[in-house]
Order: structure tokens, then C-alpha cells, then sequence
DNA sequence: CAGCATCCAAGAAGATACTG
DNA sequence: CAGTATCTTCTTGGATGCTG
């Protein structure tokens, strides 16, 4: 917990960053963090380091663009690790960071609920059209 | 809970829908729940009912047709109540629903955890360029 | 195998004007 | 106030072809 300067108002001295705020960098996190195929990685790697190939064979419907495309942004935020081995053919393999273990437990957590819920809202959209 | 047929897999006995199927309904959402303005909405309406404008004024940038678009996709998964007041000048109240409380906790989790951390990511930007 | 570059289509998002 | 309608812009995403 850091501490709190005097100055400082009692909304803002919990949080670092605020979501609210138009220009804020989080922002910029959320958006990678909950992208269409973030999500999906981020919950992939949850079970250990995986190839390029693996990832996209067991994430229906990615492309290789989006897919090394999601993976950089992530990459680039700290939540995941690259390591390509010098061989031929090319091995590239890619695993949570601490800091991505992290994220990607919360991204897990909002991804089950919702698997384990969709019969409530497949059941709320039927009484929709009623 | 639901029952579990024999002919069920390990894998697939606990959840009702799978994120990494790319013609399951899960993943719409998923698409509306983390959408941009998805996400602030939920949270947003964690402490308490809130007007079409009281929304607006929080979240930074949104356009009027965005907010009741997002409203739109969360009213109709269930997850958000629109009470409509017949006066003039029209008043409408947006709330969560019980299911809404669910999905909201945890994607307050996984904001709250972005705002807090967002100076880690931004320390690894910064490793980035040197 | 693991990608990058290019081009293109679709959808999301924004600005503006108007209505009950 | 709480939207809708319309038009435009931008981003996301996909297809294809090429490379180390």
C-alpha cells in the first residue's frame, strides 16, 4: 500500500490509475487485456507455455495477424514472456509473467463465470422475444 | 449446480459454455461485457442507480449512441435493469439486475486490479525502449 | 515454424442534428 | 432528459503472399 499525501482526495488515494478518466493509460491496458483474443491468451496460457501454433489451434477462429499482434501488445505490457530459440525451423514459446499470472487470473475468473452463466442469459434473451 | 451425464468429459462436465469455440454464444458476451464501454458501465453501476446522463458525465468520452447502445447489449444479456419514469422531461434509471451484480464483481476485479498495477506496466514500457 | 507486409472488408465509434 | 437517425471516420480483423 503506498502512502497517501495529505493533498490528495479520498477518490484518489486508493487507486493509481482511473479507468474514468478519459486519458488515462489504463485505458490502453483494459483495451489489451480484454481485446477479443487477449481474453482468450491470456486464459490459454494459464496452463502453461504454449507454441505460436499451439495458441492459434486451440483459440477457435484467431488469425496469425491478430494472433501475434495480441501477443506483442501483451508482450509489451509485461504479461507475458517471448522466447524464441534459435533453430530451425523457428520454436517460439510463450508463458505468463509473474505480472501476467496475475492479470490473467482475474481475466479467468470473469471468463468462467460467464461460460457457467450463459444458460441465464441464453434464458433471459428467449423471454426477450416473448 | 447441474447434473452430469456419463458421456460428459472431464473437461467439459463443469462448464455450459466454451470461450475457445468460436461459434458459441459465450463469446458475444464476452464481447459486451468487455466491451470499452461495457466494462465502465458495470462498474459504474456497482454504487448504486444511475441516470442515462449521470453515466455520461462519469465515464469520460462516451457519445450519447454508444452509452445506450452498450446499455442496449447488458439490458438484454440480463444483466442491467431500465426503469423508464413517464414524466416530462423523460427520467430513466439504470441498475443492476442480481445477474448483473455477478458479472460486475468481477469485472470491478479486474479493473481494479489494472488501476493498481498500472505503474508496474508502465515501468516495463519504459524497459521497453532502453 | 513463426512470423511480417500489404491490401481490403466489416464493424465499432464519433459528430451532428433532430424528436417525444 | 433521454434518446434516435444519419453520416463519416477509424480501428479491428481477415486473406493472401512472402521470408528467415
Amino acid at each position: 500500500m503506498k502512502t497517501v499525501s495529505a493533498a490528495q482526495t479520498l477518490s484518489e488515494q486508493i487507486r493509481d490509475g482511473n479507468l474514468f478518466a478519459e486519458q488515462c493509460p489504463s485505458r490502453d491496458v483494459l483495451k489489451h487485456v480484454t481485446s477479443r483474443w487477449g481474453v482468450l491468451i491470456l486464459v490459454a496460457l494459464r496452463d502453461g507455455t504454449h507454441r505460436f501454433s499451439d495458441l492459434r489451434r486451440k483459440m477457435g477462429g484467431v488469425s496469425e495477424k491478430m494472433l501475434s499482434q495480441s501477443l506483442q501488445w501483451l508482450e509489451l505490457d509485461g504479461f507475458i514472456n517471448r522466447v524464441a530459440y534459435p533453430v530451425v525451423p523457428p520454436h517460439v514459446e510463450y508463458s505468463l509473467t509473474p505480472l501476467g499470472e496475475e492479470v490473467s487470473e482475474k481475466v479467468a475468473a470473469l471468463a468462467n463465470w460467464i461460460e457457467l452463466n450463459i444458460p441465464q442469459v441464453l434464458a433471459h434473451h428467449a423471454k426477450q422475444v416473448a
